[in-house]
DNA sequence: ACATTAATTAAACAATTGATTAATTAGTAC
DNA sequence: GTACTAATTAATCAATTGTTTAATTAATGT
């Protein structure tokens, strides 16, 4: 059940030990913070997922904030990594259609990423005031920077203001994974990587549709 | 600031100065909690903003659970009364754009409605378990019928699965009212009763657009 | 009038939680 | 080998929070 492998080891460790409880901290911290958000994880919680003493969740990370800010900003630099890879291809003919896959793929492969960032991030007046405006304004910027080139080539209706569209894109990938329970208990379907190809293509299909191009 | 008018009453009051202290609590609770979640407040807080003292909670509504329950209950049966009065013009000719309007103007009204409601239900474990399923449930199945019969009558696309089109309406009405916070951060727009209805459409655009009605 | 009853208060309780501290231990440098 | 330093632990602190309790007060019924 608990990780306790170290039931009397003090003293100064080598480096890699070290380096091993900052990793383990951050990794349970990940995995709790992520299934259930910051109010309701206890720091003692995440160390004991640890195997460590709470104390250490302060001399590594200086508090249950800073260890939370740590997890959540490596979290979304990789998520926003992987969008970001493929930039160009996004901004290029048929565009639109790569976003919304990728940003499908993703959220089925990490069900925890969108409600932990809408409960935390989006719903967080506490956070680092640029947090809010730097995470999600990349992903949004890379979105309209591909809107409004796929208006000029009129592959998407170019009369909608480029944000409405936007909106409507970053709705169309992230809602079924925000509203996931809602949805597995009032249908027949399962959130899971199939629905989230169909999904995508559903969305694709309602995007393009009508265009002139 | 505080409401605390009477500093020296106790005894047994009129029935009308009952309702009076619970109605204040109910009202109190309904603003804190709709603004910033149940965790996040404390019962002294709302008995402090009902000018009442914290014990009064527990006398009334067995805790802090059961008030919020309460206020919860009124609050989702007043907006879903809202929607379902609408019923039949909504599975009728141009329904799908009028519950857009509705669902939109209703969000737009309440503010703290689409993020209240996501936060405490649908990411909530701890709820009686009918909750969930009873209450977006309702509005589901209204959108269904709707969504089925438009399809019937040609108006939508009769091609995708109803459940899908039924998603991609809700997320379209609910998703601005969620993202707040970014939209206003990230775009120029203000998400307001003016921003509403553009939105409605907008949206309602992009559904009917290219259908064979 | 008088006992009864319901509402209300102030105070305190018990549990939880994030954080701190003083002691302890083991590597490291010289 | 001795002094030094960094990591780790166990214990504790201080604050917060939901809830309970015993006392108090006034309306009500008879």
């Amino acid at each position: 059940m608990d990780a306790k492998v170290p039931q009397k080891r003090a003293g100064r460790p080598s480096d890699d030990q070290r380096r091993e409880v900052r990793g383990r901290l951050a990794a349970a911290a990940r995995e709790l913070f992520g299934s259930r958000g910051f109010a309701a994880v206890t720091v003692r919680e995440v160390a004991q997922h640890a195997g460590v003493t709470p104390a250490m969740v302060n001399y590594y990370f200086r508090g249950k904030h800073g260890l939370f800010l740590a997890v959540l900003e490596d979290l979304l630099e990789e998520a926003l990594a992987g969008m970001e890879a493929a930039g160009e291809s996004i901004t290029g003919p048929g565009g639109i259609r790569i976003y919304l896959d990728r940003h499908v793929a993703l959220l089925a492969e990490n069900p925890w990423v969108a409600p932990l960032i809408y409960r935390e991030v989006v719903l967080n007046p506490d956070l680092p005031s640029n947090f809010v405006a730097h995470f999600p304004g990349r992903l949004f910027g890379l979105l309209r920077r591909a809107v409004v080139a796929a208006q000029r080539r009129g592959e998407l209706d170019p009369e909608p203001d480029a944000d409405f569209l936007v909106i409507s894109i970053v709705a169309s990938s992230v809602f079924p994974f925000l509203m996931r329970p809602v949805i597995e208990t009032l249908t027949a379907h399962t959130v899971d990587d199939a629905f989230a190809r169909q999904w995508a293509s559903h969305a694709g299909r309602m995007f393009y549709r009508g265009a002139a191009g």
